[in-house]
DNA sequence: GTCATAAATTGTCCTAGACAAATTTTTAAT
DNA sequence: ATTAAAAATTTGTCTAGGACAATTTATGAC
């Protein structure tokens, strides 16, 4: 595997993945007869757990200094304590059709209500997903298929429910570069929850265009995703930016991991956690 | 903006931008005060043309010979013969809101049905869009949030209206690196038209990780897509390898215009067109 | 005209160095 | 001993210029 399709498919640069290779002597590929990094398999399930663990706030020089095994405690150990063991999800991980899952997340849906589902299932499951990963019971494969049904699913939401006669109408979206939409996801079924008429773009937007469609749709706010890929210096720097171009009677909306490091502005609201949803649309639009 | 933001935003890799301004003298950034590259909007506008025209067949050395006037010429001159135009598509590129785009997305295909829909109205409107934005009639903003509803009516469509009782299952999915969807998907809306169980995955997947669903699934085959931006040759490794992989049994087919240029092989279907779909369903189904 | 060979074009990789931002450690002061 | 400022370290992204294989175009022989 080529150094490009490497960054490719795990989410670092390839700067930082020869930088890496000079500094602590890993991965060190082998060479193909012209000279370039040719990785193994190995060295690529490696990476994706350093990546796990970077993201879990460990540092590169740490994380680096360990071996193999104790990165896979490390990472265990770190992960573990967060789990919030729900049999109910096991059939689920394990054995469905993609037609099956599809009825269970439904039944589920049916059963709990949007609100309650997110949170009483789909997060449970998200991290159950994450936590079988980690100990290799789920391959990469089976999580994508589970996260996109869960995925098609919530979208459905957003647009069959017709929301009630809400003038409060919201722009959910994530700027070019941000390729995990999730959160973003979850956080606009939880606004629909809430009565507000949610625009979710599945593109990812080139900072000078959001407020030409803003000003297109006369939407009331802005919802935006940074996940912890995301550079958290230029998530500040495109939000300060972009608060600076919008209307100030248009409300922008900030959350995910790259933003939880205090960032601070005038009119903007951070969302830490997803609970807060309720809160912060009873704050903003009343 | 940055060289990084630059390259995200109209996705030319960061090695390319480099050494064209060393070879062409084009883009030739200002510098900030550490010396990196810093883009202009007006760089960026002519940077969507340059890469508009390559993907339609003009190679670098060409375009960059050519004034900032005539590669716009080329450009109209070279998308103009291919359009069909469209009254009724008129209003829905101007001034409709995001719930009236979808009103009239949706009554359209009630009138049309999937297949005509797809073939007379949705392509036309594909085209008419790519074509708006060239003239600068369309922002991208606009143009994301169409293709956006788009894909999300024609999404739903695979989900709702439940397929007969065909036992043929196909995988549809676009491998890491391939952020382009929309082909993939007007591919499994026909496929699905034509009563074949499509299973289509909006996450990419690595893939060595192929396999492993495909096994899983028991699905009858896999389409995959590769769009103008993905590596030709990389594309015909890719299949040849996967080839390899799969069980012989399962079908595999390729579609896209990284596959168009004679890319041959035993057991694999490529798909030009999107007009060819019926009759490779039935020759490889029947 | 057709085919093989040579030349030009083009994108991606290479090395090695620099530096700012962020984080940690050390030092100084109360 | 706690806190604050200063120094050192860590880390990712940028820089430059060079190399080369794959592809496309031009040249020449038949």
């Amino acid at each position: 595997m080529t150094i490009q399709q490497l960054s490719n498919e795990i989410g670092i640069g390839i700067d930082t993945l020869r930088i890496w290779e000079r500094r602590y002597g890993f991965p060190i590929p082998t060479r193909s007869a012209r000279g370039h990094r040719s990785y193994s398999d190995d060295q690529i399930h490696e990476l994706r757990i350093v990546k796990k663990l970077q993201s879990l706030g460990h540092r590169p020089g740490k994380i680096f200094a360990l071996s193999s095994d104790e990165r896979q405690k490390l990472l265990t150990a770190t992960t573990e304590q967060e789990l919030t063991p729900n049999t109910a999800l096991q059939p689920l991980t394990k054995e469905l059709s993609p037609v099956q899952i599809n009825a269970e997340l439904r039944e589920q849906l049916q059963r709990l209500g949007l609100v309650s589902f997110i949170h009483q299932y789909a997060l449970p499951l998200l991290q159950t997903l994450d936590q079988g990963w980690t100990e290799g019971s789920i391959s990469i494969a089976r999580e994508h298929l589970i996260t996109d049904r869960l995925e098609e699913l919530l979208r459905e939401q957003l647009v069959t429910e017709q929301p009630t006669k809400s003038q409060k109408k919201l722009l959910f979206l994530t700027l070019s570069g941000e390729r995990h939409k999730l959160g973003l996801l979850l956080a606009a079924a939880l606004f629909h929850a809430e009565g507000i008429n949610c625009i979710l773009l599945n593109q990812e937007l080139p900072l000078s265009e959001v407020q030409k469609l803003t000003s297109e749709l006369q939407v009331d706010g802005v919802a935006l995703s940074f996940s912890c890929h995301y550079p958290a210096r230029q998530a500040k720097i495109d939000l300060a930016s972009l608060r600076n171009q919008l209307d100030p009677q248009v409300k922008l909306i900030a959350g995910g991991q790259a933003v939880q490091g205090g960032v601070t502005m005038q009119n903007l609201t951070i969302c830490t956690a997803l609970k807060q949803i309720p809160g912060i649309c009873s704050k903003l639009f009343t």
